[in-house]
DNA sequence: CTGAAAGCGCTTACAG
DNA sequence: CTGAAAGCGCTTACAG
């Protein structure tokens, strides 16, 4: 049971040497002889002397806890789980730790969770900012935490930004769809509140007029949250007058929503199908889904690399790095491998 | 850029009150007038004061930092990421935040990861352990971090565990194929040394054995890394003599590997497949896959409640937890909806 | 090469 | 109801 734990001090006692002694050779400082070094070394292993970092900080010149916080819609959603692991790796090569984090896309949770991390001294913030106000934020930039956002912009905070291209990625899916002849086609989304999605229609729009197609052939349903409710979404366009003859979904959970709308009704071979965002098995599907890839791992490799340099150099200016995206061409839109 | 962030003493100048009752106010500690803390609250808006809990920690009796660990295999698999996610949200609950890294079961990176988020003084660690000993961390736990392992149990402490039982599961999918007629079944597996492997193995041989059934005809492949190298085992015996009837796969990733050769060879209606394990798109899949499900969300949370249980009260015996799996038949076993 | 003192931002234990 | 002193485990700045 619950022995204290061993400190500095402890280990300064069975060594037989001054504490601040402990501290350089912990810290492998130089100016210890070789000698000294080894009898510290052995008392800490006899003692499992563990370094306390919070209470080093807490002195430390720079203030750094070598942490960081990472909050993103939800870690078991595919993307934000690849963004998760890109960081990680990005981070614990300058060994600096992560606390994550699960928003829901609300306002409220992320501000509770944003605190708690900040309240915890975290070095920087990675931030999938929900679509709520985040100027409560700008005081803790101005403070010195800097804050990087990824896959979409926040409102209230100027801060550095990494997205993919959702307007051009959505122009390159159309654009796609367009000259495989469809000339009447569903575009399914999102929150419409969420910039991703405004982006892929604004970007789905633009092409379809671009084109001089008529406005009203092009379908946008937005505001959809789940599968179940893309499915049925979908079915009702498929059962409507002039039902489209091909979809572009804008998100990963869309696009399987769709597909399972295409399996009901026996359509998958029939109606093009193409989503935004890579997913799991979509080559396993039969038909294999065609997509507009992004790069998670670029994003958050990226995100956590202007985070770090932020870190050393304060003064940086805003940077907004906007990665391309790649059209993937299965089987869905009638047209790949 | 970076001005000091304003402690309690700053608070306590601007409110004209010593810094004792700032710490009160802030904590919303009682014998405080209501005015006094008004002007607190105010001084604290004013200077956007935020608490330093790492600061906090170091002088308080319990010594805890409400932060835990989670060391999984990787963040972005997505049994491990189901986990983390209710991990979280059962800790949330106590206002725990929560560190997260990816060991890629290698013992090396999970060893530095470990020390790492104890130096930073978790309250305690959630580990789904890697292959290898885990000894140095049994100090760590008689010095009063708590561990619970999750998914399998560590070499080298003796913690609670809290997993699926492989066993069984594994013995369900082979009951049912071998009731379905199948008299020729291969398992594939990954690494043996992993306790999830081997448990699987050991209850599909075992109810392999209790039919009476000759042990040849199992055949067993362990070791398998990738989906590539999974689809190649498997080809590999689908091309030789006496191919299997049937498939039982130990795992997500070699589910979809044995999912492709099916597909290559354009077999997946013709040789039955059950997997260990639900994922994501399952049901999309043609045919429908069968698996055996555990409950991702159900471990998280039973391991985050003892593991705060024991923070509670370090003397609780040790606890080895075991929940049940659900076969759930789809379309791969001939036999689902 | 080594160590004693002061201080980080808080909480604890105590005094008024 | 309020506050001054001591202390948490370290690092910093300084002295020998």
């Amino acid at each position: 049971m619950a022995r204290k734990r061993p400190t500095m001090k402890d280990v300064a006692a069975r060594a037989g040497v001054g504490f601040k002694t402990v501290s350089r050779v912990i810290n492998g400082e130089p100016g210890v002889t070789e000698r000294t070094a080894e009898r510290v070394h052995l008392a800490a292993a006899e003692l499992h002397y563990r370094r306390d970092m919070t209470a080093g900080n807490l002195r430390r010149a720079t203030g750094r806890t070598d942490s960081l916080g990472l909050l993103v819609a939800s870690v078991d959603n595919e993307f934000d789980a690849a963004l998760h692991r890109a960081i990680e790796d990005a981070a614990q090569q300058h060994r600096v730790s992560i606390f994550t984090g699960s928003t829901d896309e609300d306002p409220d949770r992320e501000r509770q969770l944003a605190l708690g991390l900040l309240a915890r001294r975290v070095d920087g913030l990675v931030l999938m900012p929900s679509p709520g106000d985040l100027s409560y934020l700008q005081h803790e930039i101005d403070l010195g935490t800097p804050i990087v956002a990824v896959d979409r912009p926040p409102h209230g905070i100027t801060v550095d930004t990494v997205m993919a291209d959702s307007t051009q990625g959505a122009r390159d899916a159309i654009a796609h769809l367009i000259d495989h002849g469809h000339r009447r086609v569903a575009v399914l989304t999102h929150l419409g509140t969420l910039h991703t999605a405004a982006q892929r229609i604004a970007g789905a729009r633009r092409r379809w007029e671009d084109a001089g197609l008529p406005a009203n052939d092009l379908q946008v349903v937005d505001g959809l949250t789940t599968e179940a409710e893309t499915a049925q979404a979908l079915l009702d366009l498929l059962d409507g007058e002039d039902p489209p003859t091909a979809v572009f979904t804008a998100r990963n959970q869309i696009t399987t929503g769709a597909v399972r709308a295409l399996q009901q009704r026996g359509l998958q071979r029939e109606i093009a199908l193409m989503g935004f965002d890579d997913f799991g098995h979509a080559d396993l599907l039969d038909p294999a889904i065609s997509v507009v890839k992004q790069d998670p791992g670029q994003l958050g490799h990226r995100a956590t690399q202007r985070l770090l340099a932020r870190l050393e150099d304060h003064s940086l200016p805003v940077e907004h790095l906007v990665l391309g995206t790649t059209l993937t061409l299965r089987q869905s839109c009638g047209c790949g491998g």
